[in-house]
DNA sequence: TTGAAAGCGCTAACAG
DNA sequence: CTGTTAGCGCTTTCAA
């Protein structure tokens, strides 16, 4: 039973530190700090006496204290663009997994707008915020580039690359290639796309360029009017773009006959769209996704699937093993997309899209 | 141009301290404090040459050291249980809503076991660790609340309840009671419940108390056949877990003609499990989960809403009126779960229901 | 095996 | 308006 120092009702106990320990157990600061980490060099009767004081006083090392000694903070942090992205989530979780193996733990540094990764990666990388930061989906300038180094900050980049950095990412050139090919080889002649703003980001920006190559690859010119960007909501990837795109496309006096989107949220508002019209995937337009996200599977959306949770536990590997390490020489790991044939695309025949055709 | 003090190759630059800016701006170290914080009281030429040299130098305040000597650390924690869960998400989502609008970042906590909440909790408590902690889903008994009272630190509970505590949650009886009360207007006579342990956590078992008592209020006996606990994954929300109670229930002599599900994510595996038998819902069982969750809007799962996001939100406004007034007598908010009815439950005409079921 | 003392980087009275 | 000084709580040489 412990009394409480101080409790005065209205006042938050003060906790004990380490001079209430050493004071009551008659020994120095040092010696309490010893049987606390360096195990050894404490005779068994001293650290079994401070181990009892400690207890009772309910004595626990105070955090920032440790990291201004030991310089360190064993924290990670993770800076997130704003978007209720399913894509964030997982990767967030992946990043967790590899948590679990470490001392560390994770802080977010959410993006308080939509695009301004950049205030919040400056917070992260203040000296004694953290021991290393995961950022997401942000293209580095070079001057960004130098910031980071010059901080002395270990960082890698997810969903974008730099030289000076160990990166992670996807093939989002490959995966939209790879699917509209697909869509190609199927019969396909009218194929639109689905995107953001013509200034997205890295990964909206290469699907289109997959595109828009597999298309001239197969002798077709890119139509204008089937490339759809975003006005309303031109970085995230939103249903309610998808939506209006969606409904842009049906607007025309020539129907597509079937529609890659730059991501599954952004897909799934396109079939919404399609419902509401009284239309459906694939027989009246085919549908394309990116990113395989979880209601993916439930509503039978073809797709390229992004491994995003080994994605973010890779990331925290690799941050790991260069805060272990500072010196080794920046890695680059490319994912490949993995083409989901399901219902919306109406090339498949597997099973699981059968299942899910069948669904309501 | 700044040149780095130090930097021998696969040597990390040394940030600047405060001594640096100090020595080169000729100032004390105080006058250096004084400009970066405590904006008034200093020469306006004072100012400008301090500021000049910390730009040169790239200097920015340790934060360790920021912590230590204020006694605070604009850390928030929120300890979370392992499991991939929508739920989680989502609160947190809510969390980041409300932390935009205040100084303080949020470090997860994330369990590394099934229900080992408390080790994380433990951790997070630790003085110098945050100034803040909420914690989701976990029970607290007596004596851990003694614990965190004794530590001082403000908490927040969401999904459970503690006298000593802030909290936050929904009203799982209550909304389960709705549904099932549903069902059985609707002329439902066998409804079934799937749900994890007899001894999970309080939301899953007041979800079941509340159908069990809308059964008995209607003059019908639980029936123990009908409620099919989960023997595999006895804790998380899986989707296996409702596949393997959904093909129990379907190997019944008699089956049930509603299933009222512990979750949405146990719902979507017991919809698998109906397709995967060639049944449909609501035509040969309905189903009705609990949470509304992002997919079940596109399958047109019928559900209780639960409002994850303003729960996380709420969090962290209660966190932050505490953080400030630690005085202040305990709030308890309990949100009521709203039903949505789509197309699994049979019982509703509105567009929203059609226009999923409609869709693939 | 233990203690004294310096230091981690910053802040905040208190003087001047 | 600015400098001196004493912490914040913990770790870690260096001696004893």
């Amino acid at each position: 039973m412990r009394v409480p120092l101080i409790n005065r009702s209205h006042t938050s106990p003060v906790p004990p530190t380490i001079y209430d320990v050493a004071e009551r157990a008659n020994v120095s600061t040092a010696t309490v700090s010893r049987v606390f980490n360096n195990q050894t060099r404490v005779a068994n009767a001293t650290r079994e006496r401070v181990l009892k004081v400690a207890d009772a006083l309910g004595y626990s090392p105070h955090i920032s204290a440790q990291n201004l000694a030991l310089q360190k903070t064993s924290l990670l942090a993770a800076v997130v663009p704003f978007e209720t992205d399913f894509f964030y989530a997982q990767v967030m979780r992946g990043m967790q997994d590899a948590l679990f193996d470490s001392d560390f733990d994770l802080t977010i540094y959410l993006a308080p707008e939509k695009r301004e990764t950049k205030g919040q990666l400056e917070r992260a990388l203040q000296p004694g915020r953290a021991d290393g930061v995961v950022l997401l989906s942000a293209e580095l300038s070079d001057a960004q580039a130098e910031m980071v180094r010059a901080s002395g900050q270990p960082l890698v980049l997810v969903d974008t690359h730099h030289s000076f950095f160990d990166s992670i990412s996807v093939d989002n050139d490959e995966g939209a290639y790879d699917a509209v090919q697909r869509l190609l080889a199927h019969g396909y002649q009218r194929i639109a796309h689905i995107t953001v703003a013509p200034e997205a980001p890295a990964p909206a920006r290469n699907r289109r360029l997959g595109y828009e190559q597999a298309l001239r690859e197969a002798g077709q010119p890119v139509d204008p009017e089937l490339v759809v960007y975003s006005t309303s909501y031109p970085f995230g990837f939103m249903e309610e773009a998808g939506y209006e795109a969606m409904q842009h496309l049906l607007a025309l006096p020539e129907l597509p006959d079937a529609v890659f989107a730059c991501s599954d949220v952004q897909a799934l508002g396109a079939l919404q769209a399609l419902r509401d019209h009284g239309l459906r995937a694939p027989d009246d337009v085919a549908i394309v996704g990116f990113d395989d996200i979880h209601t993916s599977r439930h509503v039978g959306l073809s797709t390229l699937r992004q491994p995003m949770r080994e994605m973010g536990k890779l990331a925290v590997q690799k941050l790991l093993q260069r805060i272990a390490q500072p010196a080794r020489t920046p890695s680059k790991t490319v994912f490949a997309p993995e083409y989901i044939a399901r219902s919306t695309c109406g090339t498949a025949a597997s099973s699981e899209a059968t299942a899910a055709a069948i669904a309501l």
